[in-house]
DNA sequence: TAAATTATGTTATAACATAACAATTAGAGA
DNA sequence: TCTCTAATTGTTATGTTATAACATAATTTA
């Protein structure tokens, strides 16, 4: 895993390039994303905040962070589980807006598929045909990790 | 739009050629949701039941009608409103596990594509590649249905 | 009909999310 | 630097979705 501080520089170098402006509580709410593999709710964001920075950050606060780096693709919900991950492709310019996830029953761990993987584009077809102009599609598949496979049969 | 009683004998056939046992509440439920256009959830159908078999149904009761019927493939979940639908091929013996939505964000339709519209197998494969056995995945698409889009321009 | 299974109800609460409004902070221009 | 403005965060309260734990009722089956 890397080192915090290497994600602390990962995020302040995008914010910079982006414009946006990186304040203590985003910087606090996103590296705790950053540093999990697995995803989180905003109240386990909530929890980590306070251990790792003592500092108690209400529900709406967290919300509002979430959704600031969602608009910028930095961060996804994963509907499926009402919980949060921070983009695996947060410093390549990949602005990917149809986000591919694998989730662990087992471990939680979640993996991001890279756009080229899929192409949803036929769906996008089918869906004009019907008329349909579609907003981001996102596709969440839950399963079961190697490891976890493992930990089972043997 | 169907008839009520259309709907009625739908689902009486289709749980009879499942063996599935129909009880009151559930019947009220299933039709309640078969009978609308738009997805609704679980707190809507309580109202619902309520308006139309003046019975008020606990929400615990709900959830678990659902989920029954989740386990049939007649019902699914929309992950990305936490509402549900009744299946748009309920009784033409598709077990279609890979179930494609797209949903009007303006008057909230939702409309069920076949499976064969797209291949999902790809995904499959490419989760294969790193380790994931898959459950089945669903794919959820927000959009502007036609009518609305006129609406909008009109 | 008794036992077992399945379905439903009661009560309470957990978990997720936002509304309305107030206070604070940071940046831009005078 | 000061003030204005816009952006950010906080306060309080509540809405919405979902489930836990346990009790009761209805149905099936032996």
């Amino acid at each position: 895993m890397q080192e915090l501080s290497d994600l602390n520089e990962i995020l302040r170098k995008e914010c910079g390039n982006r414009g946006l402006r990186l304040t203590s509580k985003r910087v606090q709410i996103m590296l705790c994303l950053m540093a999990s593999k697995k995803s989180l709710s905003a109240y386990e964001l909530i929890d980590l905040c306070e251990e790792n920075y003592g500092e108690s950050i209400p529900p709406i606060t967290v919300y509002r962070v979430l959704e600031f780096f969602e608009e910028q693709n930095m961060v996804h919900k994963l509907q499926t589980m009402n919980k949060f991950v921070a983009c695996a492709h947060i410093d390549c310019q990949n602005s990917h807006p149809r986000a591919q996830f694998l989730i662990c029953s087992e471990c939680q761990k979640v993996e991001e598929l890279a756009i080229s993987s899929i192409e949803i584009d036929k769906v996008e077809q089918e869906a004009k045909k019907i008329g349909f102009v579609l907003k981001k599609p996102q596709l969440e598949m839950e399963g079961v990790c190697t490891k976890c496979a493992e930990k089972k049969s043997g």
